[in-house]
DNA sequence: ACAAGCACGC
DNA sequence: GACGTACGTGCTTGTA
C-alpha cells in the first residue's frame, strides 16, 4: 500500500472548530470545544485515511516574513479570543497522547511548513492530503495532492482534486495565486485590486492565464472602469501575489521520517480525555484500557441537603435562591426544584414541599427577607404562578451581568462564573442534553446541578457588585433594573387579552386571499410552485419571465420587496406577489402565530421581555415578540383589533414619547438649535428640513421633509451613509452629502459625534444618562469597516441606551403612583418608546394626566419630554 | 437541527 | 459586480 501523509492546518482547524461548537467547558470550567471538534476530526483522519505520516502545523507568532514586504498584513484582524487561545496548549499535550508530530517555525505560517512538506511528501511519491479551511491552500493541489477544505462546521469536507477545482472556479491549481492577488483578502488584509472579485478574476484569468500577462496585455481590456483600476492598482496586485504566494522551500527542520505516525497509546489519550471530560469520546478509544466505573468528576464535592419539612430556621434572612426549570418559557414550563444557599448551608427544595409550606410563602413574601437570585423575573413569574409573591429581591446575577458587558452573549450561571473567575459548577447541557434528549435527569444528580448553581449565586455576588461599583453601576442595578424587574414581571403575568374569534376570522378571510392571489400567480407564471420559496420564485421571474436581475445572494436571485418595488410596472406578477408577500405575512406571524401563544387557561398572551440582552438597554419580547406588531399598514394594523382589554367596561391606553431618541441627542450635544426646536415645539423633520436644504417652513416640499425624516432616522440608528442611500434609494454619495448638511446644521451634534468617539477611544466604551455601558473594541482597528461600525455605534448608543433608560424610569414611577392612586389600571407592554396599559373606563381621565406627567418628568434634561396619548375599546383605537 | 431569505417593529 | 453596513424576533423553505 501506497505511503499517506496527511497535513494538517492547525490554527485553521482549531478556529473553525471554535466557532462551529458551544463554547463548552469541563467540570474545571476550563473551555474545551475547539479542542473536542479537533479531537473528532483527528479520530476520523486516523480512522478513515489511516495515514502513515501525520503532522499539525501552526502558525509560530505575530510577524512573519510576510510582514517585511507588507507592513499591514494580516492587519485589522479581531484578536483571538482568550476562550480559543488557552485551548492551544492543552491541543499540544492532546497531540502529544496521540504521538502526533506538531511543529511550527518562526517568521513562517502553518501554511509554509505544509506547502514545504506537501512537496517533499510529492517527490518521494507519497499520497499526500492536506485539511484546511483557508482556500489559500488549494494552490497546493496536483495530482498527488489534494486538499480538504471543511465547510460549514467540520463534519463536512470538500475534496479537492484538480478536476474538482476546475469544476468549482474553472481554474488550474497555479491560478489560484493570481486569483487571490486580484481579489485580495479582507480577512488577512491583503488588498488586490479594488472591484474585482471572484468572478472578475476568474474571467481575466481565463482569458490571460496569470497576472504577468495580464499586465502585459492590459491596454486591450475593454471595460474602462476596469482597467483603470488595474493600472492604479497594479503594485497591490504584484504585492499580493507575493504575500499569498506559500513557501514550499521553507527552512524546516523537520523530515518526512519524523511525521511517521503509529498510533497512539490508548492510556494517555484516555486520561486527557477525562480531564477534558471527553465522556463520549472515550468509547472511540482502541485498546484493552477502559474504565467503566463511572468516571469521578473531580469537582470540589459539594453538599446538598433535600428539605422535606420547612422551618422558619430553615432560613437565615439572607439566601441565594434558584427555580430550576428546564424550559426556557417559565409560564409554561414545570418546575424542578427549589436551590437555596446561605451560610448554614446549601439545600434543595422539592416544589411540592416549598408550595404547601407556610413558612415558605412567609419567607419569600417578607421583603425584610433578602434574597440573591438569578433572573429576578423568572423567579417573580414562576413563584406568581404558584400563587407566592416574592418580595426582597436584591441581586441578580443575570441582571448583574448583563449591566457589566452587555457584549457577552452567554449569560449563563456557568459562563458568569467562569468570566468571574470562579469554577465548580455544569453547563444545563452537560446535565440535561440537549434538543430532543434534553431531560430531567435522576434525583440526586439534579439536586447537585441545583446545589452548585444556587451556589455559585451566593460567591459570586460580592465579585459582580464589586465590578459594578468600579463601574459606578451599583444604582443601575438597585434602582433601575431591579425594580424594573418586578414591573416587567406582573406585566407578563398579566398578560393581555386577545379576541381569538376576530384573529380566527381575520384569518379565514385572508386564507381566501391567498388562495385567490395564489391562483393567479401561478396563471401568470404558467406553472404552480411555492410562493413561498424565493429559490423557487427567482427562476420563474428572471429566467422564464425574463424581468431584469437587480440583486443576488449567495445563493440565487434576490426578490426581496425592495427589488420587486423596482420591478413595479414591468410584469402584472409584481404587485400580485407583493401582496401575497404581505398578507402571508400577517397570516404566518401575526394570526396562526398569535393564536398559537395564546395560553388555554387565561385567553391571553404572555410575553417574556428579555432585560438582559440587546447591547443598548432596550427590552426585548419573545413568544410572542409584542414589539413588532404591524402598524404602518392599514391592512396589518387591523391586528391590533384583536387586543382588547381583559375585562368588561375597561379600556386600552397607550402613550408614546414623541422624538424621544432627538431630544435625548439635543440635551447630550447640548446643541442649541436642535434645543431651540424642541423648546418650540417643532415639528422636528420640517425643522431639519428647512436647516439641510436651507429654505423657509413654507417651501418645505413633502419630498424634503420625508429625505429631512430619513436622515434623523439614521442619526437615531447610527446606519452609514449607505443605510441611508437604501433608505432614500439615492446614491452614497447623495447620502453623505445629506449627512454632512445635517452636521452643518446643528454643530453642537457634529461636535458631540467627534468627542464621544475620542472619548470610545480612549475609553473603550461609551455610556448612557444612567452609566449604562457599552464596550466598543473595534474602535481602534485597522480594518475600516469594523472601525466605522464602532463609531457609529460609540455615536448611537448613548442616545438610544438613554431613552431606553428613561422610559424604564418612568415605568417605575408609574407603577408607583398607580399604586398611591389605588387604581386598577395597569401597564401590559412596553415598545421602546410606549407603553400600553389597559384600565377601567372611570379611570381613562385621571391616566391622561398621571400617565403623561409621570412619563414627560421620569427625568429633567435641557429640552423638555413630550408624550402622545390615545385611549380606544381596542388597541388599534387607542390611536 | 440549522442556515438562508424574508418581513415586521422601533 | 464589490463586502459590510441600526437593533431585535419569527416565519417558511430546504438540506442535513
Amino acid at each position: 500500500m501506497k505511503n499517506k501523509l496527511i497535513l494538517i492546518d492547525g490554527n485553521s482547524i482549531a478556529y473553525r472548530a471554535f466557532f462551529a461548537l458551544p463554547l463548552l467547558s469541563n467540570d474545571k470550567g476550563v473551555y474545551t470545544n475547539a479542542i473536542y471538534g479537533f479531537t473528532t476530526m483527528l479520530l476520523r483522519i486516523i480512522e478513515d485515511e489511516k495515514p502513515t505520516h501525520l503532522l499539525v502545523a501552526f502558525d509560530a507568532g505575530k510577524t512573519t516574513f510576510r510582514h517585511k514586504t507588507y507592513k499591514e498584513y494580516k492587519g485589522g484582524r479581531q484578536k483571538t479570543p482568550s476562550e480559543l487561545s488557552e485551548q492551544f496548549p492543552l491541543l499540544r499535550e492532546m497531540l502529544d497522547a496521540f504521538q502526533i508530530s506538531h511543529y511550527q517555525l518562526d517568521q513562517f505560517e502553518a501554511d509554509d511548513i505544509i506547502g514545504t512538506l506537501a512537496r517533499k511528501g510529492e517527490n518521494e511519491d507519497l499520497e499526500v492530503n492536506v485539511i484546511s479551511g483557508d482556500k489559500d491552500l488549494l494552490q497546493l493541489i496536483s495530482d498527488k495532492v489534494t486538499v480538504s477544505m471543511t465547510k460549514k462546521g467540520l463534519s463536512e469536507v470538500d475534496k479537492y482534486t484538480p478536476s474538482f477545482l476546475d469544476e468549482k472556479l474553472e481554474i488550474r491549481p497555479d491560478q489560484i495565486i493570481d486569483m487571490k492577488a486580484l481579489m485580495g483578502d479582507s480577512s488577512d488584509n491583503i488588498p488586490g485590486v479594488p472591484g474585482v472579485g471572484e468572478k472578475t478574476a476568474i474571467k481575466l484569468l481565463k482569458q490571460y492565464e496569470n497576472l504577468e500577462n495580464l499586465y502585459d496585455n492590459v491596454e486591450e481590456i475593454s471595460a474602462k472602469k476596469l482597467k483603470e483600476k488595474l493600472v492604479n492598482h497594479k503594485e497591490d496586485a504584484f504585492m499580493s501575489k507575493e504575500l499569498v504566494t506559500i513557501n514550499c522551500d521553507s527552512p524546516i527542520e523537520i523530515s518526512l521520517s519524523d511525521l511517521t505516525y503509529q498510533g497512539y497509546q490508548a492510556q494517555k489519550v484516555s486520561e486527557i480525555f477525562k480531564e477534558l471530560g471527553f465522556q463520549s469520546l472515550l468509547n472511540r478509544i482502541d485498546g484493552e484500557y477502559t474504565d467503566d466505573s463511572s468516571v469521578p468528576i473531580d469537582l470540589p464535592e459539594i453538599d446538598v441537603t433535600i428539605v422535606n419539612d420547612i422551618t422558619k430556621e430553615l432560613f437565615t434572612g439572607v439566601e441565594a435562591f434558584e427555580v430550576e426549570m428546564l424550559d426556557e418559557n417559565y409560564h409554561l414550563s414545570s418546575i424542578e426544584g427549589f436551590g437555596l444557599v446561605n451560610k448554614q448551608g446549601k439545600y434543595f427544595i422539592p416544589v411540592n414541599v416549598a408550595i404547601e409550606s407556610d413558612a415558605f410563602k412567609e419567607w419569600a413574601e417578607n421583603t425584610n427577607n433578602k434574597k440573591w437570585v438569578f433572573d429576578a423575573k423568572k423567579v417573580i413569574v414562576s413563584l406568581l404562578h404558584k400563587g407566592i409573591h416574592i418580595k426582597g429581591i436584591e441581586f441578580d446575577l443575570l441582571l448583574a451581568s448583563h449591566l457589566i458587558d452587555p457584549s457577552e452573549n452567554n449569560h449563563d450561571i456557568p459562563a458568569i462564573s467562569h468570566r468571574l473567575g470562579q469554577k465548580g459548577v455544569f453547563f444545563d447541557e452537560e446535565v440535561y442534553g440537549k434538543g430532543a434528549k434534553r431531560k430531567v435527569p435522576e434525583l440526586d444528580k439534579l439536586v447537585e446541578h441545583v446545589g452548585r448553581k444556587t451556589n455559585m449565586i451566593y460567591q459570586l455576588k460580592e465579585t459582580a457588585e464589586e465590578k459594578l461599583k468600579e463601574n459606578e453601576q451599583s444604582e443601575l442595578l438597585k434602582e433601575l433594573e431591579l425594580p424594573l424587574a418586578l414591573i416587567l414581571g406582573e406585566m407578563e403575568f398579566t398578560g393581555v387579552y386577545v379576541d381569538q374569534k376576530r384573529l380566527e376570522k381575520m384569518g379565514e378571510d385572508l386564507q381566501e386571499r391567498l388562495k385567490t392571489i395564489e391562483k393567479e400567480v401561478h396563471e401568470l407564471a404558467g406553472e404552480t410552485f411555492n410562493l413561498n420559496s424565493p429559490k423557487q420564485l427567482g427562476p420563474i421571474l428572471f429566467e422564464k419571465l425574463s424581468l431584469p436581475v437587480i440583486k443576488k445572494t449567495k445563493t440565487g436571485y434576490s426578490t426581496s420587496a425592495d427589488i420587486l418595488e423596482q420591478l413595479q410596472g414591468k410584469h402584472e406578477i409584481i404587485p400580485k406577489l407583493l401582496m401575497y408577500r404581505q398578507l402571508g405575512k400577517l397570516q404566518s406571524t401575526y394570526i396562526e402565530g398569535l393564536l398559537r401563544v395564546v395560553h388555554e387557561d387565561t385567553n391571553k398572551i404572555h410575553t417574556r421581555f428579555n432585560q438582559a440582552l440587546t447591547q443598548t438597554g432596550r427590552l426585548s419580547s419573545t413568544e410572542p415578540n409584542l414589539q413588532n406588531i404591524p402598524i404602518r399598514l392599514e391592512e396589518g394594523k387591523k391586528i391590533r383589533q384583536a387586543f382588547t382589554p381583559s375585562k368588561e367596561g375597561w379600556f386600552i391606553f397607550a402613550a408614546d414619547y414623541s422624538q424621544i431618541e432627538l431630544r435625548v441627542l439635543a440635551h447630550i450635544a447640548g446643541d442649541e438649535k436642535l434645543i431651540e426646536a424642541f423648546n418650540d415645539d417643532m415639528d422636528i423633520h420640517t425643522r431639519t428640513a428647512m436647516e439641510v436644504f436651507h429654505v423657509e417652513a413654507g417651501e418645505i416640499t413633502d419630498n424634503m421633509r420625508r429625505q429631512a425624516k430619513a436622515v434623523n432616522f439614521g442619526i437615531v440608528y447610527g446606519i452609514s451613509d449607505y443605510g441611508l442611500s437604501q433608505s432614500l434609494g439615492i446614491t452614497r454619495k447623495e447620502a453623505q452629502k445629506f449627512i454632512d448638511r445635517y452636521l452643518d446644521s446643528y454643530p453642537g451634534v457634529r461636535t458631540y459625534m467627534e468627542e464621544i468617539v475620542q472619548d470610545a477611544k480612549q475609553k473603550g466604551y461609551v455610556t448612557t444618562i444612567m452609566k449604562r455601558r457599552r464596550y466598543l473594541p473595534e474602535i481602534t482597528s485597522r480594518n475600516f469597516n469594523r472601525r466605522s461600525f464602532a463609531e457609529r455605534t460609540a455615536m448611537n448608543t448613548p442616545i438610544q441606551g438613554s431613552a431606553a433608560d428613561i422610559i424604564k424610569l418612568a415605568m417605575i414611577n408609574l407603577s408607583i403612583k398607580l399604586k398611591e392612586e389605588n387604581l386598577q389600571a395597569r401597564m401590559l407592554m412596553q415598545v421602546h418608546d410606549e407603553l400600553i396599559l389597559e384600565a377601567p373606563e372611570e379611570e381613562i381621565d385621571l391616566l391622561k394626566d398621571i400617565v403623561s406627567s409621570v412619563m414627560e418628568n421620569a427625568i429633567e434634561l435641557n429640552v423638555p419630554l413630550k408624550v402622545d396619548y390615545a385611549f380606544g375599546k381596542t388597541w388599534y383605537d387607542a390611536k
